[in-house]
This record gives C-alpha cells, structure tokens and sequence, in this order.
DNA sequence: GTATGTGCAAACGATTTGCAGACTG
DNA sequence: CAGTCTGCAAATCGTTTGCACATAC
C-alpha cells in the first residue's frame, strides 16, 4: 500500500499543532481554514505542513473528508471506528452526523445487486439549518 | 448575469457540437474529455466554450453532474426529468443508474428528523464493475 | 549522525475571465 | 445592425512538489 499503516511518524509540533487545532473544530474545516485558525493561534506551521499532515491522516484513516460544493477538500476528525455521514449547513458550517444505517444497507444491497466490487459511497447532505432559516432570513422559499 | 432559465440561447454550431458530443458518451465525462474527443471527431470547439456550455447545461438542469475522486466535475445528459443516482466504474467509467427510492426516502425522512431545510443531497457510489474485475485483473483482494 | 519533516517558492491542473473579433437572429 | 458567442491567453484557486535547511530519534 502507500505507507498508509507505518506508525512511524515522529512527532513534532507542527503535526500535534495540526492535530489539535483539526480536533478543536466542530465540524469540517479546509486546510486553508486550518491553517489560518492555526495563525491566528499564534501557532506557526506552514500551509505546505498542514496539507501534508491531513493528507497523511486521511490515508491513515483518521479523519473523514468531503467536499463542499467547489470541490475543495473538508476535514474531520473521525469519531470512532467506523465511517459516517453528515448533514452540513451551507450558512454556518454546522455538521451534524446522521444515523445513515438504512443507508449503509441499501449499499451494500444494491452493490451486490449490480456486481460492483470495492465500492466506496459518498452520502452528503448539505443545507440550511434550524439555527440559519429563522422567519428573517428565508429568501429561498419554493 | 447568469442567464440561468431563460431559455434564449442561440444556436450556434459548437454548443451543438458539444451537446451532441455529450450525448453520445455513455456514461459520465469531463469537460476536458469531452473537448478532447470533439477534437479527436474533427471539430474544432475552445475548451473554454465547452467549459461555458457545460455550465449553462448544468444551471438549466440538462445534466447530472458529479466529481470523481479528484473532484474533477463529470457531465452526464440527464436522462428525464429527475435527478437519478449513480454507480459509477473507476476503473472503466461505465455508469449504472440505480434505483435510489430508498434513498431518497431516508434523505426526506432525516430532513425532518434534523430540522434542515432546503437540503441537496449526493449519493455516489464508485467501484469496479462486473467487467472489470474479472480473475486476471484483482490485485485488491482483502 | 541520518533519516525525516519543514517551509518557501515555483509548479500544477482544472476552471474562469478579459477582451477583440466572429456570428446569430 | 446589435446583442451574443467564441477563443485565445492570462488569471484564479486549491493543492502538490523541488529543494535546502532544521529536527527527531
């Protein structure tokens, strides 16, 4: 594999910085958002550095990723063991994660229906939360 | 402005080209892809006009689009007039719709399970297909 | 001490935009 | 004709890489 599995990285500040400031956030955060939340921090790690650690905690499987509507990569921490699906508000960013088992099934179901193998699936939700469509805000109103 | 719905394009003989283009793919193409295979054709279309007409494609809603693993955008005619879901090959590109009432049914319940309002959702899966993975072929077997 | 990690700046690749000229209606 | 559309080249933007220096073990 690509050195996912090593367990051999050392420590060093930057990377615990990364690690830190990735578990201060609650939902997902980009990298430059990482970054910039880090500078602001008073904490100096290059933007190079922060790409790089997320990246290899991405192929170490410790933080799930999507992608917001440009296709730009959003980190986060992942919670346990397995993976899970987020519902993320399109105002303020909230992630809320989604009890998704019916939809693990139908997965695995219609994977095995059409003959699919080593299927990966992306379920995104993303919209405006309770918090962001209060009676002052809608101006989306089908 | 964005000249989103408002049905007044002209005519002209690359936006044909590359609508023509488009629909003769089977499954899911990027823009570059699809420049390329009208150049291949013989027809000379600027990249940035298939680029342009993709967009204009997509804010009419005549195509489905999703982005591969990159998070590059590939096009796709939409077959009628829902939204479908997609399997999509990574190793051949071929893409199956597949039937998603499930889906779909578990995305409205969870909508109004969490409060969120005017929510898009994106179901993808990505796998090898049937044919791709024939006996020969398997260098991923977990 | 040596293999790794870091940071800067430059490279990248997909997509978008400015602008002068070509074309549709 | 006037308003669009096209295409080239240059600009963006997130992300990656080359390379010399610093650091962990």
């Amino acid at each position: 594999m690509y050195g996912t599995a090593r367990g051999e990285w050392r420590t060093t500040r930057q990377r615990a910085a990364v690690l830190g400031a990735l578990r201060a956030c609650d939902g997902f955060v980009s990298a430059q958002a990482l970054h910039a939340a880090l500078a602001a921090d008073g904490v100096a790690v290059g933007l190079t550095t922060v790409y790089r650690t997320l990246r290899l905690l991405e192929s170490a499987g410790h933080v799930d990723v999507v992608r917001d509507g440009d296709g730009e990569r959003l980190y986060r921490p992942r919670p346990d063991g397995g993976h899970r699906h987020y519902a993320v508000c399109r105002e303020c960013g909230l992630s809320l994660a989604v009890d998704s088992e019916e939809v693990e099934q139908w997965v695995a179901r219609t994977v095995r229906l059409i003959g699919f193998r080593a299927v990966d699936h992306t379920v995104e939700l993303t919209g405006v939360c309770g918090d962001c469509h209060r009676p002052a805000d809608r101006r989306t109103d089908p």
